[in-house]
DNA sequence: TTCACATATCGCTATTTATAGATATGTTTG
DNA sequence: CAAACATATCTATAAATAGCGATATGTGAA
C-alpha cells in the first residue's frame, strides 16, 4: 500500500456514517433483515438496505459506496438490479500494515 | 474506542502529509537529524523538525500536530522550549482493532 | 416494448477543511 | 528584565467535501 491510496482510505474512514457502514459489514446478519431475493450475505448488503439503516438519501449513501469500493474499501457484487456490498478485508488489512 | 473517536483519526489520516508524518515517526533516527540539545529520540521529534521536511508554514504544521495529539495519535512532551511529538500506538492499536 | 424498480451520476448550495500570515504565549539565556 | 527562539492560536480566504433533488442508466417483469 502506497501513501496516496491509504490516504483515500483515509478520507472514507473521515465520515461517521462511512465508518459506519464499515462496522455493520462486519456482522450483516446482524445488522440487516435477510435478502428477499439472494438468501444469503456471502456478496454482502444490498445499497438500499444500508441507505435506509444510515438514514441519508439514496444519492449520497451511492456516492459513498462507489467511492468505499473504488479506493478497495468495499467490493462490490451484482446480483440483477441490486448490487451487494461486502467488506474487502484484503485491502483492509494492507492499510493495517502500512499504518502499524 | 467508540466511532466518534474513530472518526476523528480518519480525519487525521485524510491528509497525505499528517499520514505521512505518522510514518516519518516510526523511524525517527532514520527520517530526521539527531537532536543538538536531546541526544535520543525517546520522546520522538520536534516540531521544528517536522515542520522543514513537511515544507509547510509553522502554523500548519502546529495545527496538524495539535489534532493529531488531540484524538490520540501522537503524544507531545515538552523539554524546555521544544515538544516532542511520538507516536501513540496504544491508540493507534484501538483503532486497529475497531476497524478489523 | 413499456413499466417499475435499483442504482449511478449531475448540478447545486451549505458547510468544512487547508493553509498562510500575523500575533500571542511560553521558555531559555544574556 | 529584554531579546531570541519555539510553539500555539487567531483571522482570513481559497479549495474541498457533504448532502440533496433531479435526472440518467441499467435491469427484470408484465
Amino acid at each position: 500500500m502506497d501513501l496516496k491510496t491509504a490516504t483515500e482510505i483515509g478520507k472514507c474512514l473521515s465520515n461517521e456514517t462511512r465508518f459506519q457502514i464499515m462496522e455493520w459489514l462486519k456482522e450483516p446478519e446482524k445488522n440487516f433483515p435477510p435478502h428477499e431475493t439472494l438468501k444469503h450475505f456471502n456478496d454482502g448488503v444490498c445499497v438500499t438496505y444500508i441507505q435506509e439503516k444510515a438514514g441519508l438519501s439514496q444519492s449520497t449513501i451511492s456516492t459513498y459506496l462507489t467511492n468505499m469500493e473504488k479506493c478497495g474499501l468495499l467490493i462490490s457484487t451484482r446480483h440483477g438490479k441490486w448490487s451487494y456490498l461486502k467488506r474487502n478485508e484484503n485491502t483492509i488489512g494492507k492499510f493495517i500494515k502500512f499504518l502499524k
